[in-house]
DNA sequence: CTTACAACACTTGTATACAAGTTTGTGAGC
DNA sequence: GCTCACAAACTTGTATACAAGTGTTGTAAG
C-alpha cells in the first residue's frame, strides 16, 4: 500500500497523542521518505500540513521539530481549551444515555491502563477522553479542533510536567460523567474548567525545558557499569536565552566533557 | 519581492473575509503562480496550508476550489462558533477600559460602512468584530482559530444568505459592547449566542446552493438586448450587486451537475 | 590545552519534468 | 439533428535534480 499524505500526518499525530514521540524531536524529510516508501513530496505536505495544525515546526534548512511550546504558548493552549470545552459542556442541553455510557465506559479504561500501569495506553487514553466527550455533540469541525489542542497539551505535558497525575485526572473525568449523567450541565462545565486549571497548575512553567532532556533521556536508563559515573544532573534553574528561543537541537553541540574524577 | 506562501496563504484569506471570493470559485494553480510570481510549487503548499485551515478543498486533477459547505457543515460551523465565543466570552472576567473603547471604535466603523452602503467594507468589518474580541483575550492561538472560522461563516453567508442583514448584526455587536461595558459578562455571552443563533437563522440552509449560481450572476447583470431572453433562474431572485471587480481567479468555473429540464 | 577557521556532509527550499486523470472539442455514424 | 466515441488540451500528482544554507568536524596556530 502507498501511504498518501494524510496517512503520514496521522500516523505522527498518534504517535503524539500517545505520547510516543517527544517534544524537540527532529522529524528528517529523508528519514520519513524511507520510512514510509514515498518520496519527500508526500512527506513534505504532511509536514506542511501539521505545521498549520501548530503540531510541528520548521526550521530554515535545519529540519523539522515537534513543537516545544514557550511557557507562554502552554498557558494560551490550556486556556483555549477551557474557553472551547466549557462552552462545549454549556452547550449541551441533555447528553443521551448512550453517550454517558460510553463515556462511563471510557474512564473504566482509564482505571485499567493505570492500574495495569500501562504508561503508553494511558496518556492515549486521557486524551481520548475529551475528544470523545466532543463527539457527544457530533461536531466534526469541533472535534478537529479539540483534537489538535489535545495533541498540543499532550506535548506541553511532556515538557513541563513534574510527574504525571493520571489517577487524578481520570478521577475528575469520571466525576464530570456523573454531573452530565445526572444532566447537572453546569456543573460539569465547572469541573471541567476545575480539571483543565488543575492540570495546567500541576505544571512547572517556571522551569526552562532542558534542551539536553533528549539526549539526557538517551543516556541515564542504560545503567551498565561502563557508562560515565554521573550525567551532570538535572542543571538548577538556569538563566533563560534572552532573544527568542532556538529550536532545541537533538544533537549535543559538542562534548567538553571535564569530567571530574 | 518575493511573496512567500505565507503571503499568498494570507492574501487569499482576506479576500475571503473581505467577501471578493465567492465559494466554489476555482483556483488554478498556475493562474495563481502567474499571478504572484513565483513557481506551482509555492502555490501548491499555500492551498495545502488553506485546505487544512478548511478554506479550499481540492478535487482530485479537477483543481482548488473555495469550499462550499453543506448545510450540515454551516450548521457545524455555527454551533462551533457558538461554542467557543460564549465560552470566550465567559472567560473574559473583567474587560480592560481601552478595549471597550476599542471595540466601540469598531463598531462605529461598522455603521460608518453600513451607512456609506461600502458593502465590502461592511462584509470585512462585521467579521472583523469577532476576530477583534477574540483579541481582547490576548490569546493568538484561539484568535486564528476564530478567524478561521469567521472565514467560513462568511462563506456560508454568502451561499446561504437570501439578504444581508448588515445593520442587525452591528447592532447585536452594539448590545455586546455595551454589556462588557459594565461588565455584565453573562449577559454579553447570552447576548453573542443569541446574535450567532439569529445569524445563522437568517440563512436558508433547507436550499440547496444554486451550483449555477456564478455562472448565473457572471450572466444577469449584462441586461443588454442582446442578451439571451432569460436566464431560467430556478430560485426566486437573489440581488447581490455585481460590483464588476474581476477576482482572484478570473473564471468562475463550476461543475455543472445536471441540470433539471 | 584552547580557540579560530576552513572544508565537508547533510538538510531543507525551489523549480522543473513527466505521469496520470479530467474536461472540452470535434467529427463520424445513425 | 442528435448521440456517442475519440482525441487534444489542460490540470493536478509525484518524483527528481539542483541550489542554498546549517552544523559539525578536522586541523593548525597561539
Amino acid at each position: 500500500m502507498n501511504p498518501s499524505t494524510a496517512n503520514i500526518e496521522e500516523a505522527i499525530l498518534s504517535a503524539i497523542l500517545a505520547g510516543r514521540i517527544n517534544p524537540g524531536t527532529r522529524l528528517g524529510e529523508q528519514k520519513l521518505a524511507d520510512l514510509f516508501g514515498v518520496s519527500r513530496t508526500r512527506v513534505r505536505e504532511a509536514m506542511m500540513r501539521l505545521e498549520t495544525r501548530g503540531i510541528v515546526q520548521v526550521s530554515a534548512r535545519r529540519g523539522w521539530f515537534v513543537i516545544e511550546p514557550s511557557a507562554e504558548e502552554a498557558r494560551e493552549a490550556f486556556q483555549t481549551r477551557r474557553v472551547i470545552e466549557t462552552g462545549l459542556l454549556q452547550t449541551l442541553r441533555r447528553v443521551p444515555p448512550e453517550v454517558v455510557r460510553s463515556l462511563k465506559e471510557h474512564v473504566a479504561f482509564e482505571r485499567e491502563a493505570i492500574d495495569a500501569g500501562d504508561v503508553q495506553s494511558r496518556a492515549c487514553l486521557l486524551g481520548d477522553f475529551h475528544i470523545h466527550l466532543a463527539d457527544a455533540l457530533g461536531n466534526r469541525l469541533l472535534t478537529e479542533i479539540i483534537r489538535d489542542l489535545t495533541a498540543r497539551t499532550t506535548l506541553i505535558s511532556m515538557l513541563y510536567q513534574p510527574t504525571e497525575k493520571a489517577e487524578e485526572s481520570s478521577h475528575d473525568h469520571g466525576d464530570i460523567v456523573a454531573a452530565l449523567e445526572t444532566g447537572d450541565i453546569e456543573t460539569a462545565a465547572r469541573l471541567m474548567d476545575e480539571h483543565i486549571a488543575k492540570v495546567e497548575a500541576g505544571l512547572d512553567l517556571t522551569a526552562k525545558p532542558d534542551p539536553l532532556a533528549g539526549l539526557r533521556e538517551l543516556l541515564t536508563p542504560s545503567t551498565f557499569a561502563g557508562a560515565p559515573p554521573s550525567i551532570p544532573s538535572p542543571n538548577p534553574p538556569l538563566g533563560r536565552a534572552p532573544s527568542g528561543r532556538r529550536p532545541a537541537a537533538p544533537r549535543a553541540h559538542r562534548h567538553s566533557s571535564r569530567k571530574e574524577d
